[in-house]
DNA sequence: CATGGGATTGACT
DNA sequence: GTCAATCCCATGC
């Protein structure tokens, strides 16, 4: 059996458990520009935000429940809920276990798959998104509904489970980033914890 | 058990 | 710019 990768696609390895177990606002920060994957879609995260048990707009701050169960678990988990009753966000936890955190994935820059991304966005009844559109995966619900990231993937693995997140190419020049207030929320509005690629024409809002 | 509030999106004025 | 859709779950009686 040999590999179908041609040399110039190589996957960069995926994260490991030690790259989740930091501080989530660095985590936040450096995971612009890795590759999030999902049953062979896939896209380049150009923006996140920083959640953290210790400030009120981070769903840990309460405690642990039957909810937030999962984001005091093992750094590197999936953490998905239902928002507004209609979309699913995805995040992964970070710090330690113990500590709620996590970083909310809210674009991505469509990379495999874009095909099945354009089917799963389409709404009957209007024309088909264009070929490159740059508002598949631009933002938290638009990215979930593209990848086919549901509640069913709540608590899974990032590290050998359905949802996976590669590094950075290491040969590339790092993303030049940005950071701003976050979004959707209405407490904790002042914190500098949402994270986007400055060049990137796929984010929710301008950075 | 009833109620209220969202880490959003897309349609419409 | 405004606004409704829709459901999980935390809270309070």
């Amino acid at each position: 059996m040999v590999s179908v990768e041609a040399p110039s696609a190589a996957r960069s390895e995926v994260l490991p458990a030690a790259f989740y177990a930091r501080p989530v606002v660095q985590v936040a920060r450096e995971l612009i520009g890795c590759v999030v994957e999902h049953e062979g879609c896939s896209g380049r995260i150009v923006e996140t935000e920083a959640y953290h048990e210790s400030e009120p707009a981070c769903h840990a701050f309460i405690g642990v429940t039957p909810r937030t169960r999962t984001l005091f678990g093992d750094p590197g988990t999936v953490y998905v809920y239902r928002s507004y009753g209609i979309h699913a966000l995805l995040n992964a936890v970070c710090e330690p276990v113990g500590v709620g955190a996590a970083v909310l994935i809210r674009a991505l820059e469509p990379l495999e798959g874009v095909e099945l991304m354009r089917a799963r966005r389409c709404v009957p009844g209007r024309p088909p998104a264009a070929t490159h559109d740059r508002t598949l995966c631009s933002g938290p619900g638009k990215l979930t509904q593209a990848l086919g990231i549901e509640l069913t993937e709540n608590a899974t693995s990032l590290l050998d489970g359905p949802v996976s997140i590669r590094a950075r190419d290491p040969g590339q020049a790092p993303p030049k980033i940005a950071a701003s207030t976050r979004i959707g929320i209405t407490k904790a509005v002042e914190l500098p914890w949402r994270f986007c690629a400055s060049d990137s024409r796929d984010l929710s809002r301008p950075g």
